[in-house]
DNA sequence: GCGTTTCGGTACACTGACGTATCGGAAGAC
DNA sequence: GTCTTCCGATACGTCAGTGTACCGAAACGC
């Protein structure tokens, strides 16, 4: 599963590593953290390593550089916030996904910001940061969008469908720049019951209980 | 009108300065386009210069150090996208403002994302941001939907409404890490058409004409 | 226990960018 | 036409980050 031979698992065979897996993950987390911090430029390997007190070695060895390091930290990530979501009904599974972006929003937030421009310029990373943050969520939504449409809830051509997630993922990012906040719960669940359900033609009393 | 009181109009007055109000354009044309180009961390101040074929000691002295270069160069460009729309429908303003920002997209689309993670980090920039790109725009979508509400298109009560220029930005800036493709005309007329002329509870035949 | 391996830490060369200083030369003032 | 001023260019010092090389020491295999 690992994209690198050289992190091994314990088992009996060569064990030549002594980074184990939870280490590795110690690396994937302080990566990340230092993304939200300060952005994929600011990241340095010296950073990396000083907070995980290791040597510049170390991670030279195991990733050989700095953009397949923060490669490998978000194959780690693979959030799957939204894909557990099924109340029975869209409107209700859209409150729930609010709410779900809205409490995880102090993790990946920050994160997409630090990376979109830097994906923006490098395929490898915007294929990492499709795959670990966006394509999961997407895919959970677009589910959500079609179990409606099987129950009948909204009309198979409904032209909204199309944007529901497009339209999440972009109020995310547009409120830190038109009102210098998060886009937390309680904002995307004004959004989610104003907009969208609207839009799709959803009552909004319908919440699936 | 300018901030630096170093770049002078070409008056019988004082003189000082053989940088020309023109000249100065050029130099943050080259910044912005540097800019979409490459973002902010890579922008430098060698690459200024040699595209507009001077010394760096120009730019010191000018402009003092590359933050206040980029910030001035965003005061010069107060995009005036939206602010001359007045249909007399808001279904019409939207479609034309679709129409303005796909038209703009390649231009200020790369702009804010090469900006806004750098603005979010410096106040100063981020303030510079909002003032060149972000308010004039968000003034002119409010003024639409202010409209709407005065010739009684519109409840005054929409919930929707507050939403519409965050969905707009938002869409802008989520469709490249969607689709990996910018969000252009074709796309955001669709989608005014499609999820906030519904939103807002307006018949999509009203075209204003 | 002993040898091997790999980690953590440091020192090093190299690169690129910032910001300063200096200088020749051209444009403008008079 | 001369003199002043400021531009364009370049060289320089400094700093930060990359990636490499090396070394002592701790952990693991046997």
């Amino acid at each position: 599963m690992s994209s690198h031979d050289s992190v091994q698992e314990q088992a009996h065979a060569p064990r030549r590593s002594k980074i184990t897996p939870e280490r590795a993950q110690e690396f994937y987390t302080a990566v990340l953290d230092l993304l939200r911090e300060s952005g994929y430029e600011s990241l340095t390997m010296e950073g990396v390593a000083s907070r995980t007190r290791c040597g510049k070695s170390t991670l030279y060895r195991q990733w050989g550089s700095k953009p397949e390091l923060v490669v490998a930290a978000l194959h780690s990530t693979r959030r799957m916030l939204l894909s557990h979501i099924d109340t029975g009904s869209l409107a209700g599974d859209l409150r729930e996904a609010a709410q779900a972006i809205g409490a995880g929003s102090g993790r990946d937030t920050p994160l997409m910001h630090a990376l979109s421009h830097a994906a923006l310029q490098s395929p490898e990373l915007l294929c990492a940061l499709r795959e670990a943050l966006i394509l999961p969520e997407l895919a959970a939504l677009d589910a959500m969008v079609r179990r409606a449409m099987e129950r009948g809830e909204i009309p198979r051509d409904n032209p909204a469908a199309e944007f529901v997630s497009a339209q999440l993922l972009g109020v995310m990012r547009a409120r830190p720049l038109l009102e210098a906040k998060i886009a937390d719960a309680a904002y995307l669940t004004r959004f989610v019951e104003s907009a969208i359900f609207p839009a799709l033609g959803l009552d909004p009393a319908d919440t699936g209980s």
